[in-house]
DNA sequence: TTGACACTTCTACGGCGTAGATCATAACGT
DNA sequence: ACGTTATGATCTACGCCGTAGAAGTGTCAA
């Protein structure tokens, strides 16, 4: 048994989970602007560059980091209904998301590639496919999906769904009825919001229109 | 009666906008990595700390930017028909990401009080009032969808649309189909992805599913 | 023993945001 | 005219950051 924390050069019980474990605490509760090489060092009495022996850089680092925190999402198993398994795609990374909101946001910068998502992933496109789309609206439909629920996860966290906190509110409430009276009339609802229902609400919307083959006409989309 | 716009140590006409230019060139083609107050200052042969005398942080300049950009959305005129409306603010705010995609993501980080996304918050909220919503699910569903049309922007930008570009392909293509069988179904549908396509598909499934939950309830505000 | 290797640490470099002092000039009061 | 003040621009310096490269220290096989 050693112990030597001062210019100890002989190699220690350090491998990369129990710096990776370190790393992932000081992210979860510091988040990126909190969090550095020379800290998670710092936190485990350690040289940075310790830490860049095993993580060849900090993106190599984040990168797992986001690996670890996105592979325990947690999936109920399928249950038969297409529209139901979805749904429970849609809430498990929304709960995946409010339990790491600080290191949410690299969902989007390093695409999942663990097995969990795989999981989700195939879930989700049996489950497209279960309702009889073609390969290529289940594959489109199936990332939009995606892009869908991270969207809102994400803009959760960040806040988008509070629009009536913050510095908004007086200016929003500025605005008056005249120039903008459906917002002004919604400003009882946006205090009121429940998120929980929102979502509920617009995963259900999202599916509910899946069947519909008739797109909208309108402007370009390109 | 105070003019007060050249003066300097060496003349030099310098105001807030000309330096927000060159901050917002550099941001809008290096992205926010390449981005620096010195580099800001480099580009207009002054000193970095001209520009937070200007712009008391470097987090505030990005702030301005992202107002900036975020304003220049370019929105079609209420068209009449709800759906329609919907589907262009949509289109509008992909377009935008597309135009500005290295600082789009600073919509998440700064939400957005300019006038322009005011006037596309009227229309969603218009547009849902005018489908039948009560005010709740008007203002659940009008944050969703923003949301949602972010989300699918935001991921369209990082990559996430394309599954089989990058180092996620191998992998992916590795699985086999025997482990996620609809999954593997999709890889040429994921090849050749549309990107427009699975937009507007999306959208439309959403703004389709919004009526199916419940009946017209209550009168429009035109 | 000797050598190869793995792990850790040290040193140093260039870049970052920005607080605080300083300087140059324009505008104003007298 | 003069000095005073205000204001913008600059300079200096501090403490952070990621990390390249060298060097130290231990383990182990030959």
């Amino acid at each position: 048994m050693k112990k030597a924390k001062p210019r100890s050069r002989t190699p220690l019980g350090l491998d990369r989970s129990a710096i990776l474990d370190a790393a992932f605490a000081l992210l979860n509760d510091a988040g990126e602007e909190g969090f550095s090489v020379r800290k998670v060092g710092a936190v485990m009495g350690i040289d940075p560059m310790t830490v860049l022996h095993h993580f060849q850089s900090k993106e190599e680092l984040l990168r797992q980091i986001a690996d670890r925190a996105l592979g325990s999402i947690e999936l109920p198993p399928p249950s038969g209904k297409w529209q139901t398994d979805l749904k429970n795609v849609a809430v498990a990374y929304r709960q995946l998301a409010h339990r790491h909101p600080r290191l949410f946001h690299l969902h989007f910068r390093f695409h999942a590639t663990g097995m969990a998502d795989h999981l989700s992933s195939e879930i989700v496109y049996r489950a497209l496919l279960d309702a009889g789309l073609s390969p290529e609206r289940a594959a489109g439909l199936g990332l939009s999906f995606y892009a869908f629920v991270l969207g809102f996860a994400l803009a959760e966290i960040e806040g988008l769904l509070k629009p009536l906190e913050g510095p908004e509110e007086e200016e929003m409430v500025a605005l008056g009825a005249e120039s903008f009276p459906a917002t002004a009339a919604l400003l009882p609802a946006f205090r009121a919001l429940d998120s929980d229902q929102a979502f509920d609400d617009a995963v259900g919307a999202f599916i509910a229109g899946i069947p519909a083959k008739r797109p909208i006409k309108s402007g370009r989309a390109a």
